[in-house]
This record gives structure tokens, sequence and C-alpha cells, in this order.
DNA sequence: TATGAATGAGGTTTCATTCAT
DNA sequence: TATGAATGAAACCTCATTCAT
């Protein structure tokens, strides 16, 4: 538990730091004072800094699917489920802007280095989307020759530009309603003309 | 002439090397390598570091601007129009990969210090594309309650992501192609309902 | 008695590691894990590293003057006496190696902190083998002339060579046969001309 | 030139840091403010630290080798040729105590890295003393058993010895003469016996 | 303009040591 | 006695930038 929660509190002050700052401009050193941890204590939990960030991303995808799964529970109809998806989508980037601002930003960047590691998590965030569309093909809502994987792609192309620009603007204004009216736009586009 | 020759070099070489390393793991002195100028050269024509991949941004972005401007000669439709921006976008991520790696990976984590910086161009970019749409809502082609400087973001981050999925992608196929059928559900997506 | 065991087990243990790595190059947690105790277990029972190493000496030379003295036991003639000397030098060596470096190799250096250090057992060792030197000289065995201080630190420089020597190759053969003939050749240096 | 001065004081300052410290306990910033360098530039000349140490002892194995060499011109008798090496040898000693220090104490340890590295010019060193020796046997001045290549060997352990003694005792006498005695011992075991 | 040797600030990481349990 | 999580000082090395030529 103890334990536990000190690596919790290096992850927080990590995300806020690299929010902060960026990736490269965050001193191992700021984010161990921020955490109340001395410096040799963030290599007790993590292998280096580098891993720090992977390890930020990797625990928020579980979480980001843990409660994209939950909000899921009990939805069918695929275009229900696509709203849902993007909707919590953004209250997490809502509810976390620091978080946010690291996955959408800091994230990138790292996708070189991720090249060489865990992106299951991402897969499977795609995959969410991509089954629902799939789904939405079976049930004839869906035009058929829609390629579910590149379309999830684009509809998170769509979500994470939205909210990069949100993290971007200084004086924040709630993102999701605003974007509702993208999002209908984009499934419209889905839908088997009549 | 010969100056602006050299300017061009290291630009050149710098958009290689950001481009297979990122920003901050590239070295001053490999750009001055691969541009075949010694290192203190670089800061006869770049105020720093920075300052170099600022300047690939905007020189990028003139250079892309004009090709798009070029290609829309001519092109009065606005669903046309919006199609060759599309089309000249993906275009250029697939001549130039390096180039497309630095702008969308790279550009992403510049937007940080861009905050201070000229991040103009980028908006002319985005202005292209909203002008566009709100010509659709004029000619009544797309629906007039859509929010055009927030759709051409979106249509943006589309673009942008497939691009990355591209770029990240070692076995490169065609990316226009693949994405049209995408492009067009979002076009769909813009139209008003019959 | 137990706790004995754990000191023995830990100098034991410190042997190993600083013969595989070096001094400099060894870790303290290393010699924990080696040792089956914790970390601060160790410094229960020595000062800090520093200490570890110094102790390591101690021992060794205590175990060593032992076995020295001990095949001493019913010898008189100073000759065979230094030839025992010798293959008992040469004895330790073969059995335990990790020893044999961590005595020729880190031990010199050591001199440097051992300067303020109890370099008695050192010196006793000396003492040993001059003694033998002048009792050779007093039987009229060997060379009146000779200095028997310094001459029992060349024959040291000479052992502690050939040992370093089999140490260092990784395939070892017996050690002590092929370095008799050398001893001999000293040996006979000694020895009054006819 | 200038260059080549640069690279010089950086060696020249490090066997004296080295020879104070102890390769371990030596600070390459100390290293560069005695040498009046940035340390950045220490590493314009040295791979690394270590590089230092390794360079170090090449570059004195080169000046040694150069000193016997030059030294041994003119003589042929191996008898002689063998004193001329060890006089000379105790003379570098004498003059550069700090690289003595250095030589005998510090390189030891490294001999651990040394086993992946460049151990020929000691070899030579061997080999100049093992040749000599062997020479010795073909004009029937020593005895045709000797194995060469050990006894030079042997030799360097009696010479190596008595430097580090000398090093290491602070109130420095004459090093030669006194060690003469050990060396005519040594080299009376060597010849044929009348 | 052009060079590239030199600079030196600064950060990641290691690891001996401590101390609350 | 024993533990081992936590500490935090310390140092190697990198690399953007400068400046004498």
């Amino acid at each position: 538990m103890a334990q536990s929660d000190k690596r919790r509190s290096i992850l927080s002050a990590a995300v806020g730091v690299f929010a902060r700052n960026g990736f490269y401009n965050s001193k191992v050193a700021d984010i161990a004072r921020e955490a109340g941890v001395a410096d040799g204590t963030i290599y007790l939990y993590f292998k280096n800094k580098e891993d720090l960030l992977i390890q930020v991303f990797l625990d928020t995808m579980d979480t980001v699917l843990f409660e994209q799964e939950t909000a899921l529970r009990g939805i069918t109809d695929p275009i229900e489920r696509l709203r849902s998806i993007v909707r919590v989508h953004f209250a997490v980037v809502e509810s976390r802007p620091a978080l946010a601002e690291v996955i959408t930003v800091e994230l990138r960047q790292s996708s070189r280095f991720m090249r060489s590691t865990d992106l299951k998590p991402f897969g499977r965030y795609l995959s969410l989307m991509a089954k629902t569309i799939e789904q939405g093909k079976n049930t004839g809502q869906f035009a058929p020759e829609i390629d579910s994987r590149r379309t999830a792609r684009a509809l998170f192309g769509v979500m994470d530009e939205l909210a990069l620009e949100w993290a971007m603007v200084p004086d924040r204004h709630g993102i999701g309603e605003a974007s509702d009216a993208i999002i209908n736009l984009f499934l419209n586009g889905l839908r088997v003309r009549p």
C-alpha cells in the first residue's frame, strides 16, 4: 500500500511536470521534489526517466480503457456506443488536463521509442472503436464498404486533435459539447445513405 | 544566392536529422555534418537549435501552402476543393516522409514553445480549409449549422493521424488512395441531409 | 557463533565479488546478496566498504600466516624453510584464486589507504622471509652482504608477479611446479659463491 | 602542435592526479583544472576516463621502451644488457615518481580491463628482457634449463615490487643503488654454476 | 562568411549508508 | 540483531554555443 502510494505519487508528479515542461525539459529532480521523494527513490520504481513516461502512458491507458468499458456496459446500439466512447474520451481529457497534454503531445514524440515498446494498450483502444464500427456494419447501420480499423484511427485523430486544441488554449471552456457537432458529422458520414 | 543555398541545405539536413532522431535527440553537429558545413556556420543562419526547428516548420508550411494554393487554382466547387486539399496533403506526406515525420511528431511538441512564436502559417493552413467549408455552407452544399473552423481542425486531425500511422509503419504502401474512403466519409458527413 | 558465521560469510562473499569486479566496481548490495544477508547487516559487522576490504586483507593474512607457520614447524634448514614458504604461498594462490586476485590486485591499490591503517600483517609476512634469510646468513649458507629485508621484498615480488600472471590467464595450469625453477634460481643467487 | 600540447598536458595532469588519489578517487574535473582546460576538452582527446588511464599506460610504455632501447644501443653482453634494463627501469621510476605510482599501483587494477585491451606494449617490455636472457643462454652464460619468458616476468616482479616499496615510502632516498645488490643476486642465480 | 576547437553548465543515474521497523 | 526502503551527494559526460582565426 505505502509502496504503491509512492509509485503513484511519482507518476502523478511526473504527469504534472511533463505537462508543464515537456518530457525533455523536465528534470528528474523536479519530479522527485513534486512527489515528495528523493531523486534516487524514483529509480526504485522506474528503470529510468523514459520508463517513467512509458508507465504514465500505460497507466493512463489502463484507466481510460477501464472507464470506457465501464461506460459501455449496457449500451448496445453501435452509434450510441461510439458516442459514449467520444464522450468519455473528452471527459477524461477535461478532468485531467495535464494528463491530456502529456498523452496528446509527449506521447507522439515517444511513439518513436514506443515502436520498440508495448503499444498494445493503444491498439486495444483502437480495437474498441473498430469493433464497434464493425458491429454497426453488421447491423446495417454503417456502410459495408467502410474500413473499420482505419476509420477508427481517423476518429481517434479527430478526438486527439480537438483535445490538443483544447489543451493548448489557455482559457479553457467546455470541450465535450462544442465537439458534439463534429462527432455527429463524423458519425453521419458513417451512415448508410438512404 | 550561395548564402541561400547554404541556408537551404542546413534546413534540409535538419529535416532529415530531426525526422530520424527527434528534435531533442538531434545534435547540431550532426546537422552540420549532413549539411556539409561547420557547426558554427549554422549559427550564422539560425539563432539557435530551436529556431532551426521553427524555421523548418515555417519553411514547410510555406511550401505546402504554395502547393495547396497552386493546386486549388481553377477549382471552384467546395467539395472538390476540399478533396484537392486532402490529396495534396497526402502527396506531400508521401513524397517527403522525413518532412512529414517532423511535422506530425515534432510540431506537436513544438506548439509548446510556439506559443510565443508565430503560429500563423498553421492558422493559414486551417483557414484554407475553414474558408472552403464556409464556402460550402454558402452554396448550400454543407449544413449551415457546421462550425467551419472547428471542422477544419477535425479534418486536419484525420489527415494528421493517418499520416502519422503511415509514417510509423515501416513497410510503406500508398497512403492517399487508402485514405480516400475515410475522407469521403468525412465529407459525406458535411453534406446537407436530403 | 551464529554471529561469527555471518561475519564469515560476508567476508567470503566480499572476496568473491571483489575478485570478480574489483573493489571500486563492487557493490555492497552484491556482496550482501551473495552472503545471503540484507544490505544493512553488513554495517553491523563492518564500518564501511573500505573496512570490508581491509578486513578481507587482515583475515587473509592471518590465514596465510597460520598456514605458513604450521608448514614451517619442524623445518630448520633456512633454504628448506624458504622453499616451504614459496610452496605454501603458491598453494594458497592455487586453492583460492579469488583470494589471490584480491590480494595481488586490490591490495596494491589499498596500500594507498592502508597508509593510515594497520599494515603490520604484511610486515609480518615479510619478516617471516627476512628472518629466514637472516638465519641463512648466520649459518653461512647465504652471502653475508645480503640485505635481508629488501631481499625478502624482492622474493615477494617474484611470487606476486607469478601469481598475478597465473590469475590473469584464463586457462589455469599448475603454478607451483612451473615456478619452482625460478625460485631455485633466486635461491641460488642467495648462496655463498663457492 | 598546439593540439598535441593540450593532449600532453592532460595526460600529464592525469598522471599527477591518479598518483595522488588513485584512479577511482580521481575526478575528471580535477584533471581538467590541473591541465588548465575545461572538463569537456578532455573528451576531445580521450574517449573517457578509463581511456585516459590506458593512454597514460601506453604512452609511458612507449617512452620507457624508447629509453631502454636507446640505452641498450652498443651493449652486447647479455649480463650487461640486463643490468642496463634494470638501471634504466629504476631511473625512470626515480625521475617520475607519480608515473611510477600510477604504473605500479593503478595499472594492476586496470589489468582487469586491460585484459580486453592492448597489453602488447607490456609484452614488448617482457620480450626485451626475455630475449636478452635467451641470448645469455646462447652464449653459454646462463643455464640452459632456464625458462626465459617466465624468468623475465620474475625479474619484472622484483623491479616492480622494489619500485612499489620506494613509491610508497614518503621519505625517498635513492632506489637504484640500493637495489643493485638484489639484482646482482638475481643475476647470479641465472649464471651457470662453475 | 566560415571554421571547429574549446567551453562549461547541467542532468541522469548510481550506490554507500542510514534508520524506522 | 536484522531488514531493505529510502536517501541524496556526487560525478561523468554531453552538447549547444562561442570566438579567435
